[in-house]
Formats: C-alpha cells, structure tokens, sequence
RNA sequence: UGCCUCGUAGUGUAAUGGUAGCACCAGAGAUUCUGGAUCUCUUUGUCAAGGUUCGAAUCCUUGCGAGGCAGCCA
C-alpha cells in the first residue's frame, strides 16, 4: 500500500476557535475540552463530518480533548448498530490526524462523586488516545443516569423542579400560552415522593413529568418551564431495562458536558435558543468546577443531496439505495465506500469554514476537494469503460511489447510501469466517432490519433455488423512515431487510452453520479421524486494487466476517465471498482454546446 | 404571531473603524502524449435607508429578507 501525500491545510481560523484562543490566553482554561455528541439513532452523514473536523480541530489544535458521547436519552430511537458505525466513522475520519485527541473512557466506568463541601459534583475523565490493553468505549449520556437523577433531586430540594401530572396536551397548552402549571407549586415532600415513585415505575407513561421552575413568561418557550424528566417504559440499548424515567436532551446534554469537564460545547444553530437553559441548569445546580459554555454554527448544507436522517433513512428503508454505506449516501461510510478519503473530507471541511450563516454549499467544493488531493496521489492507469475493438493491421498479429507508462506526472516519484501493446487492443467507443462534430480532436474515418504510450494510429477502415453497429476500427500504426522513441516528435491533436486486448483484465466498474437531479431536492415537494435514475451505471471495463493487484487503499485514476477506488465487493478474479469522482470533462461542455 | 440568530460576487468564505480579498462555479486564452493538471486573464458583491466618524462591510436606529425555536425528539 503506497502512503498518500497527505498535506494538512493551515490551521484555520473561525469565530469558535476565536473565542477558545481568548480563553488560553485569558487562563480562563488551562486545557481545552470538546465533544462530539451524535444520538446513535443513524449513521453519520458528512455534516457531522464538518462537526467532528470541528470539535476535534479544536482539541488538536490547541492540545485539548474531544470526547465521543453517544447522547442516548431516548430509548425509542436508538441502537447499538449506530452506536458502533458512529465510532467507527468518527474515528476513520480523525485517523492520522488528530487521534491524540480522542477522548473515550474505560468500558463501564461512571463518574465519580467528588467532594466539594456540601455541593453536589460528579466528573468523569477521559483517557485521551486509548492505546492500553484496558478496553475503553465512547462516553454515553446514560452512564450518568445515576448522576442526573441526583441533580434532578437536588433541583426539586432547591425548589427549582416539580413535579407536574398535566397530558402533554395541557403542558403544550399552557406553554404557548404562558400559563403556569397547578402542580407547579406542589410541595417539595410531594414532588420527592412522586418523582421517586415515577423511577420505581409506578405510573404508566405520560403521567406525569418533571419540571424545571423557571419562568412561564419568558419570551423564550425553553425557559417555560421545561420538561426534564419523563416516564418511558422502555428497554434501552445501553441501560437495558433499569430505567422507565428518561431525561431531556437540555438536561442530560448540559450536565454530560459538565460531568467530562467539556469547556467549549458546540453544537448547531437550532440549539442557540437553548442556551439561556443551558446556562440556567448549570447555575441552578450551583456546581463547584469550572462550567462549560455552548456555542452554536450553522450545519452544513449541500446541493444535490439530502442530509436529515429521517430521508437518509427512508432512502435506505425503501431500498431506494443500497443500504446507508451506498456510495451515492452523503453518509461517511457511503462516502468512504465511494472512495473519499479521510483527509479530503477533512480538506472540504477547511474550505467551507464555519459561520453561523445558515448556507447552502455547492457539492462542486467537495468534489474539486477529491480531484485536488486525488491529482497529487492517484496512481493512474489505462482502462476502458466501453470498448470497441481496434486491430492494428501493420503490427505483426502474436507481437508483444513492454511500453513505459508514467505513474503519476504529478509526482515524478511515483516512477512509470510497464503495458502491454500488441496487434488487437480496445479503446473507449466515445473516442471514435464516424461523423464527428466541430473540434472533434479523437478518432475519426481516415483520422489519426496517439495512443498513450504508444503510437499514432489512423483509422483505415470502419467494420459493422448487420444493424449498422461499429463492432471494430482497422488501423495502421505510424510505427515510427513510438512514444519516447527517437522520431516520435509527431504531435496530432488528440491523445486517448487503450488496452491490449489479450492482455487486458475485466472488472467491473460501478459508475456513480449524483443521486438527485436537483440542486436542492428537499426544497419543496417529494424530495424522492428528484431521485436521479442514472446515478448507478455498471459496466465491465477492459483493464490494463497492473491493474490485477489493486490495491484497496490507493485510489487509481483511470487516465482521461476518472478516479475509481476498490469496493469491499471485490474479490481476487473478480475485481469490482467504485467510481469516486469523474476527471473534469471540459469536452462534454463544448459538446453540449452544439 | 412571539422570541433568537444571521444578511459581503452565482455559491462558500475573509477583512475585528483604515486599499473589499480568497476559493469554487462560469467565461476567454496559453500550454499539454490525459479535452486531466498547470498558467494568464475576465464578469459579478457589502440587503435598504438614515445616523455616528476624517474615514463604516464593521458601530447605532429603523425597515426588509432569510433561517431557527414554540416535542414528554435530539
């Protein structure tokens, strides 16, 4: 497996990293504290790749810690399916690059009460860059239970909580309308008494909830009151059927933060008008560490795509796509499959920056990304995606030669390799046309063209079958025009690929395009109505022999063609190639034109 | 409707009271044994109106527009 040239971009510059600068610098932190938070109810899409090249940008760059916490606080939802592709996605993204930076914890560890006077503390530390032989595992929300469930005593003791027996029709209703609960000022003894009996399971759910008592006349509905604590009478995949209380995201998020010493929480911007309860929690509880502070950034949007899990799913569970690591899914395991790489999904991340702009990015800038990184790295090579047989009539039928091929003009140290030329070889049926337009510069009736590495050829005679078809081109060789040869000065106007017919290799070739045909498919009506029915094209490539012993780890570019990587489908004799993305093809916009 | 946030070329993003830049996209050309890559050039921008200031994209006011929130989801 060769090494990927690999340069990381500059450290870049934002209005987050600003502000975790000023607190270095301040001695406000001392160490830098970040998390990662998915809920393990799907597979991770490439905006939480810009959120994980985000909070782990930040620890790696100033020398903190990002946690990975699965927030599992709703039963319902969630699976250990998602909890081990979520990890595992995390972590191919941060490989190489900033894994001295995760931060996990040992399997089955839960915080520790500290001492601190008579205020309640919990922390949970991180072990950052698990390499022992302890088994760790990513942070989960529902380890803290225990933890939550004290705060949420401590809260009702200091009459900030109560317990409330309205329907969650009555709770909406009152909220919208500013209107206080009647259970809101209930004794503290009688919301004690319930809330223990709500964990000991003696109510069904929706009976009652615990809330926070803030003010039912805030401007901001979150601090009307908010629900902290309701009864669901569900097995949880972590917990497993310990609990039938389950906390609020507000509740267990802003306390999981404080628990693992989180000093920066960022997160997207639908959670901005969270933070005044955000910042209230903390406060209420009276907690004796250091408080972490949220920050919010707009989530990234892309053209050509849809990025919620609900349609991600519904794409997946309608068999509209191969499951969630199709490689037309903007998933990380899709993407990965496609055959992006770790650092150019990184490099996109750089390039798109963060704002709290709510913006709609160009899938162009993801693709001009790959092409960058992919034309310093990618071995090339020759294959032909829809071949049309070509006999060269003046080269001795049973003649083998060994041409020289370049690697990578990009990278003169890649070196050249050798392919086989001989008497019958295949070239892409679009590089011969009999009746060809303007600035047609490829093969043609009685035109010439170079052969990579090889010769000039002219097209003598075109042979059809009985429905009209071009089943095969005869052609002379110039053969004093041999690339690298002493005559071989010649120029014609257009150069394409080929292979050696006998020698060539099948694979077959797993042609992706865009899986919408819109820019903006969820824009209005049914985003599945823009699905793009050419997004999958598979054909069976004729390769050239080198090509045998692909490597999963490199991506190739097939030369005036592609970039194409090794699909985990493929098999010694039977190679399957995904294509990641297509060369820029300024041919087929002048051909467009006409 | 209320509240919060945000408005800089087509798109994305810089400029932190002092020359409005960069990238993508698009277009033109050069070059090329990949119609790739590379190089050169071009079009297009501070939402609007007032105000403060020697000077405003930046600060203030108002308006307009966009997004978010108003689940016992996260």
């Amino acid at each position: 497996m060769t090494t990927p040239i690999v340069n990381e971009p500059a450290a870049p510059s934002d209005f987050i990293r600003d502000v975790v600068a000023d607190d270095l610098r301040s001695g406000k932190h001392t160490q830098i504290h970040t998390r990662f938070p998915p809920e393990p109810n799907g597979y991770l899409h490439i905006g939480h790749a810009k959120a994980i090249c985000l909070n782990f940008g930040i620890a790696h760059e100033f020398g903190g810690v990002c946690n990975v916490r699965m927030d599992d606080t709703n039963p319902a939802k969630e699976e250990v399916e998602y909890v081990d592709s979520i990890l595992a996605d995390a972590k191919w993204l941060i490989n190489g690059w900033a894994e001295e930076s995760l931060g996990l914890k040992p399997a089955g560890k839960t915080p520790e009460k500290q001492l601190a006077g008579d205020k309640l503390d919990f922390q949970l530390s991180a072990i950052r860059n698990p390499k022992s032989e302890i088994p760790v595992e990513p942070f989960h929300a529902s380890d803290y239970f225990d933890q939550f469930y004290e705060y949420a005593l401590q809260l009702v003791r200091k009459g900030k909580a109560y317990v409330c027996d309205m329907t969650p029709e009555e709770t909406d209703e009152y909220r919208r309308l500013g209107k206080e609960s009647p259970f809101r000022n209930r004794s503290t003894e009688e919301s004690l008494d319930l809330l223990a009996r709500m964990k000991a399971g003696e109510f069904p759910d929706g009976a009652h909830t615990l809330r926070a008592k803030i003010d039912m006349s805030s401007p901001n509905m979150w601090l009307r009151d908010p629900v902290l604590y309701r009864i669901r009478h569900a097995e949880h995949h972590h917990t497993g059927k310990k609990w039938c209380i389950y906390p609020m995201y507000d509740f267990a998020h802003t306390l999981s933060d404080y628990i693992e010493g989180i000093t920066h929480s960022v997160c997207t911007l639908e959670f901005e008008v969270h933070r005044p309860l955000y910042d209230w929690i903390l406060a209420s509880l009276d907690l004796p560490r250091a408080l972490p502070h949220q920050y919010e950034f707009a989530r990234l949007n892309l053209t050509y795509t849809v990025m919620s899990k609900r349609k991600l799913m519904q794409l997946v569970n309608d068999g509209l796509v191969n499951g969630w690591d199709d490689p037309r899914m903007p998933t990380i395991s899709g993407l990965r499959r496609r055959g992006m790489t770790a650092s150019a999904l990184r490099a996109f991340a750089y390039n798109i920056g963060i704002t709290k702009y709510p913006s709609m990015t160009d899938v162009a800038v993801l693709e001009h990304t790959v092409r960058e990184e992919f034309n310093r790295t990618a071995p090339r090579r020759l294959a032909v995606l829809r071949p049309i047989k070509v006999v060269i009539t003046n080269y001795p039928d049973g003649q083998v030669e060994e041409l020289d091929a370049v690697n990578n003009p990009e990278n003169p140290s890649a070196g050249s390799r050798k392919i086989p030329f001989s008497h019958e070889l295949f070239i892409e049926s679009a590089d011969f046309m009999e009746t060809p337009p303007p600035k047609y510069f490829r093969l043609r009736p009685g035109g010439e063209v170079r052969l990579k590495y090889a010769y000039i050829i002219r097209c003598d005679e075109v042979v059809k079958d009985e429905a009209g078809n071009v089943i095969e081109l005869r052609c002379t060789a110039d053969l004093e025009s041999k690339s690298g040869g002493p005559t071989s000065n010649r120029k014609v106007k257009g150069t394409i690929h080929w292979v050696s017919a006998a020698h060539a290799i099948d694979a077959e070739a797993r042609l992706y395009d865009r899986l919408f045909t819109v820019p903006e498919p969820d824009a209005d009506g049914d985003f599945k109505s823009f699905l793009n029915p050419n997004s999958l094209d598979v054909v069976t490539a004729k390769c050239e022999p080198s090509l045998k012993n692909a490597d999963p780890g490199v991506r190739y570019q097939f030369e005036r063609l592609a970039y194409f990587a090794i699909d985990p489908d493929s098999q010694p004799g039977k190679l399957v190639f995904n294509r990641t993305i297509t060369l820029k093809d300024t041919w087929a916009k002048e051909a467009k034109k006409s």
